[in-house]
DNA sequence: TCCTACATTGGACTAAGTCCAAGTCAAACA
DNA sequence: TGTTTGACTTGGACTTAGTCCAATGTAGGA
């Protein structure tokens, strides 16, 4: 993902500080941020950075495919920058931890086209739910 | 689900105007209503019903496993009242629209040991996603 | 019929996210 | 290198979805 910002320049981004950073923080850290941490870890580069700012550049990361949007059943989304390795979620249903998952199988394959309704089916995302071994453990 | 009332007096609800009232709404529709959907379906019927008793009788149906909370990345929550066979969903990534379907193969089974990392995985849930045939259409 | 624990109410509150007008600045161009 | 300009950022107000709580109402058992 460290060229991540070159990517982004080729298609055309205007390079800023507040986006190198926003890039920045997610490329360090692996684990699943809501846009609040990620707009905290951001200040702590660059503290003018604003809110808005945090959430234009998620939102544009999201729809140019560099980062997946997570919602869980939680409350914030949650953004995740291994858009590149196509995954799945298993979170934890008491503390909301996330991992990601590689399942064997192709869930796409298993919809037939008389379940299909007529919609063009381009994607598909699986959510495992259940306990992790700290909240199992108790 | 028209003896969803027998299921809830026999778990010890004490049965109110409000809840029969919100259970209605329930089992009416098929659709995937939100929480303000269901509320203004019940104020029809019912029209001192309030938000937060919408709200309380939604979350206690859920952890009763009587409906189920769907989120799709929209931000409103969406109750299912077909919690009793089980499924997955189909959702268009324009209008929101949501459709029941029923993949074969069993994706809990695809997730080997190794990707568990300690986790008991008590479920799953899977959500295509794709353009309904009035959005593809344009 | 009375009692009381459970349910409802509505309004204030919170969290997450969006919007916008004004100001700033990256990069293309001369 | 300096100028220009439209894309980017800002912060604060706003919206939407949902929660909380003290006061009030009521279902159902005795």
């Amino acid at each position: 993902m460290s060229d991540l910002l070159e990517r982004l320049r080729g298609r055309g981004w205007r390079m800023t500080a507040q986006r190198r950073v926003v890039a920045e923080v997610l490329d360090g850290e692996h684990v699943h941020m809501t846009a609040d941490e990620v707009h905290s870890r951001a200040v702590a580069k660059l503290p003018e950075i604003s809110r808005a700012t945090v959430y234009n550049t998620l939102g544009e990361l999201v729809t140019l495919g560099e980062v997946l949007e997570v919602s869980t059943d939680k409350r914030a989304k949650r953004y995740d920058p291994n858009a590149h390795r196509p995954h799945h979620h298993l979170v934890c249903a008491r503390c909301g931890a996330i991992r990601d998952v590689h399942p064997t199988g192709n869930p796409l394959a298993d919809l037939p086209d008389t379940e299909r309704f007529g919609f063009t089916v381009s994607d598909v995302e699986v959510t495992y739910r259940g306990l992790c071994p700290e909240c199992a453990g108790a």
